[in-house]
DNA sequence: GCCAACGTTGGC
DNA sequence: GCCAACGTTGGC
């Protein structure tokens, strides 16, 4: 079981919005990079990630769920990307900022402190759980 | 709003 | 196939 984190700026695409979407899950379109791609056609049906807000607020804020595996981007006129479909599960019982983040020394290899441009990234597990943690969340 | 980092594009 | 120029992202 692999942990993920989605990026998007609140102001394009929020927690909120993504909450009232619902249980039938939103597709994740618009990922143009090959290394976020290569993270999304890892992912299976049922895997959970992280879902950040960037920009605007820096902070994890919920947890996603994957609803349909890898499937061509419709909004990709090339044809070369493709995307996930993912739904809200839960919120954290407070958002984890990335300031938090840094401070924590078990945390600085993260992908999120290292390479901050990338939108859809790896979580490792004992990452994951401490992030859970920290978000007043007793599992992921 | 600035700018560093990084991915992509396109001329050669 | 290299690499300079350019555009975009996202933290600050």
């Amino acid at each position: 079981m692999a942990y993920w984190l989605f990026k998007s700026e609140p102001s394009t695409w929020s927690w909120d919005m993504q909450v009232a979407s619902g249980e039938h899950g939103t597709e994740w379109t618009g990922v143009r990079n090959h290394l976020a791609k290569n993270q999304m056609q890892a992912m299976e049906v049922g895997e959970r990630g992280f879902f950040y807000h960037s920009n605007e607020g820096k902070a994890v804020v919920g947890i996603v769920e994957v609803v349909k595996p890898y499937h061509p981007d419709h909004t990709d006129a090339s044809g070369r990307f493709g995307m996930v479909d993912i739904k809200a599960v839960k919120p954290l019982r407070t958002p984890v900022t990335l300031d938090a983040i840094k401070a924590v020394p078990r945390l600085k290899d993260m992908v999120l402190v290292n390479n901050s441009r990338l939108s859809v990234q790896p979580v490792a597990e004992a990452e994951w759980v401490l992030i859970c943690e920290m978000g007043g969340l007793a599992d992921g």
